[in-house]
RNA sequence: UGGGGUGUGGCCAAGUGGUAAGGCAUCGGUUUUUGGUGCCGACAUUCGGGGGUUCGAAUCCCUCCACCCCAG
């Protein structure tokens, strides 16, 4: 039988180095590919895209693999960075790494990979999958999955993630004892194409804002001004410039008002949600009955908690703190991934 | 220009003779793919101004200034 040809998507980081490493060493036809994702390219900024194509590059010829490009920039531009715009402008509080997965990595990069003539398609995520089945990675402390949620049974099918089995400090050894380029480097945080901007000033520069009330729920009276709503999101303390006594945390806002509402109750009722509302449902293989007994995280790095989900209400075992709207609750059924919604 | 009160870093606030707590905010770092949270660190040579007493004062005295309350 002819070797299978995998694309693996490669950033430039440690995890998709050893991840086409580990490919190439199990015996599959590895092509490596940087994705070329939208980035704002601002005067006095270093964009750190090319450091990261020229590592992924180098990697690649460290392991003798093909290398490519693919563009995805536009894609990107209009799935993911539109989306989070849009929704800050609706007040809401997105994921935008969510988006990124379900319409750049496992959609457009997949269809391109294939069209290329790949038969599979490989990333560094920290998750495991089997027949089309999304599952927890072996390393709690690293587990991606609440970023793959998203994904079609059918991307998965054609997914390997090399990684699901390993620790994080296994990785790196692995990395180490193949002399990668990129073993010792730094993880990357943040979302991507905001880069060391910051999220505030990257929204101020599609959004034109002005200064609005900030009021203490508790007392109905203004405590100070904010410099536009959009930036607040639920939970949220800092940023807000009051002073004095105790912190402040935003426990809504309006929109239309420009109006951030603030409270320094910490067990504020806006703040502890023990039931949420979810749309946008998205199941991976099939939908949990109603009613039955589910996990679920709400944030990434939160931990698991119980759940059932009646219709598109999930109720949690447990309250959980300043879930904001436009956030994601991820659904399990021990190891493995369900799906979930957008709450 | 009658009586009472207050004035400590951007804000709140300890400290009443012994050489400026703490909190909030802010800034930086960190939590190893979102927002946010949390955590760690930095942050007043100076206590409304000016004199004086004292070995030594934010703390005692004098005086000026500012603000608040009551009265009229």
């Amino acid at each position: 039988m002819s070797t299978v040809k995998v694309y693996v998507g490669m950033s430039g980081g440690v995890d998709s180095s050893l991840t086409a490493a580990l490919l190439v060493e199990q015996g599959y036809d590895v092509t490596g590919v940087y994705m070329k994702n939208w980035t704002q390219d601002l005067p006095g900024m270093k964009c750190p895209w090319a450091d990261d194509l020229a590592d992924a590059k180098r990697v690649a010829v460290q392991l003798g693999i093909d290398f490519k490009v693919f563009d995805f920039q536009n894609g990107y531009k209009q799935k993911v960075v539109d989306y989070m715009i849009d929704e800050y402008k609706n007040g809401r509080t997105p994921n935008p790494d969510i988006m990124c997965n379900q319409e750049v990595k496992f959609k457009l990069f997949l269809d391109a990979a294939l069209e290329d003539g790949a038969d599979m398609i490989a990333t560094g995520h920290y998750a495991q999958v089997q027949d089309g089945v999304l599952k927890r990675a072996i390393d709690d402390n690293k587990d991606q999955t609440y970023f793959l949620y998203r994904i079609t049974h059918e991307a998965l099918q054609k997914t390997l993630f090399p990684l699901g089995a390993m620790t994080k400090p296994e990785v790196r050894a692995e990395a180490e004892k193949r002399n990668l380029f990129t073993a010792s480097k730094k993880e990357s945080m943040g979302i991507c194409f905001v880069g060391s901007v910051g999220i505030r000033e990257f929204l101020g520069q599609y959004i034109t804002t002005e200064p609005g009330e900030i009021i203490d729920t508790q007392t109905k009276k203004s405590v100070g001004q904010h410099d536009g709503a959009i930036f607040f999101t639920l939970g949220q303390r800092h940023g807000l410039n009051v002073g004095g006594g105790l912190p402040y945390y935003v426990v809504g806002k309006d929109m239309d008002k420009n109006e951030v509402y603030v409270t320094r109750d910490l067990n504020d009722k806006e703040l502890w949600r023990k039931q949420v509302e979810l749309s946008s449902l998205h199941w991976i293989d099939q939908k949990p009955a109603d009613g039955q007994k589910l996990q679920v995280r709400m944030r990434h790095r939160a931990s698991l908690i119980d759940a059932k989900l009646k219709g598109s209400t999930l109720i949690l075992g447990e309250p959980q703190r300043a879930i904001a709207a436009g956030q994601s609750a991820v659904l399990y059924d021990g190891q493995v991934v369900l799906g979930g919604g957008i709450i």
